[in-house]
DNA sequence: AGGTTGACCTGGACGC
DNA sequence: TGCGTCCAGGTCAACC
């Protein structure tokens, strides 16, 4: 489900909502393997853990968290189908609910996956969870420039690497792709310094419309609010495959790249 | 070491 | 109605 405007928009919703509330207590399902930390280390760093904020790192949901001096983070990340509510007791629990966090005004806090894609973990004792890649949208040029460099692999593949940026999916690969004008194909390295410009412009461009929309609602995806975004009304390429491009009629084109489906103008897009 | 592929899961859409 | 197939917003480990 979520790419960055989609985890942005959650852990704002989430941050808002909860910031400052005191987790009292935590269940974790049997059934969740995907916890990259144990259960009974994730549940003892989040009880009596006050919230200090919710934000987001690439496509991580962190909260920090304060027992007294001491600093914690409960970091969430979503896979493909992970949502996160907030809730009241008597509310029902979805299937595929795998941990609750009870907060000292009441609510609750749910975690819902059900393909179960998503990861719970918990970094003790400082606030020093980062991501492996650079924030897309705090980058320079040169730097950006540089981790393509060498990069064999086709532009697509490049974005989609966590390792380089983090934070873009394939929805905003696809979109950024098409705004750049670049073929998702294309090796990293073949682009140009005036296509490299493009790409880096239209990256922060897309995924701040789409921060600004609420992000992309695809099939089941709604924010801590239980809101859809509607970002999807303003795609451009993504799952619109023999549809006829909006700048020049061309029906955009679908192919597997790395495995995942990739959408672009075949005229707009060299 | 960098690049590519398949595995991990559930569920919805579609064709027969 | 039911079955089979394909597809999905993401990562990883295992290969070349």
């Amino acid at each position: 489900m979520p790419e960055l405007p989609e985890v942005e928009t959650i852990a704002r919703g989430l941050d808002k909502r909860v910031r400052g509330d005191v987790i009292e207590s935590v269940w974790i399902g049997k059934r969740h393997q995907p916890l990259k930390s144990p259960a009974r280390e994730i549940a003892r760093t989040l009880e009596g853990g006050r919230i200090a904020a919710v934000r987001r790192v690439g496509k991580h949901i962190v909260f920090d968290l304060e027992q007294g001096a001491a600093k914690h983070q409960w970091i969430v990340h979503l896979g493909m189908t992970g949502r996160m509510q907030v809730a009241l007791p008597e509310d029902e629990i979805l299937k595929h609910t795998h941990a609750i966090a009870k907060l000292e005004s009441g609510r609750e806090v749910r975690f819902v996956d059900p393909r179960m894609f998503g990861k719970l973990s918990v970094v003790r004792d400082k606030h020093g969870f980062e991501a492996q890649g650079r924030e897309p949208l705090d980058i320079g040029f040169e730097l950006f420039a540089e981790l393509f460099h060498k990069r064999k692999t086709p532009i697509k593949s490049a974005l989609l690497n966590q390792k380089l940026l983090s934070g873009i999916g394939n929805i905003y690969a696809d979109e950024s792709l098409f705004r750049a004008g670049v073929r998702p194909r294309r090796r990293a390295a073949s682009l140009t310094r005036e296509e490299l410009k493009k790409l880096y412009a239209a990256i922060p461009e897309v995924l701040n419309e789409a921060i600004a929309a609420g992000g992309s609602s695809v099939s089941d995806y709604v924010d801590a609010e239980g809101d859809e975004g509607f970002f999807q009304l303003q795609h451009r390429v993504y799952g619109r495959e023999g549809e006829p491009c909006l700048v020049c009629k061309t029906p955009v084109k679908r192919l597997v790249i790395g495995g995942r489906s990739s959408h672009y103008c075949p005229r707009c897009q060299k």
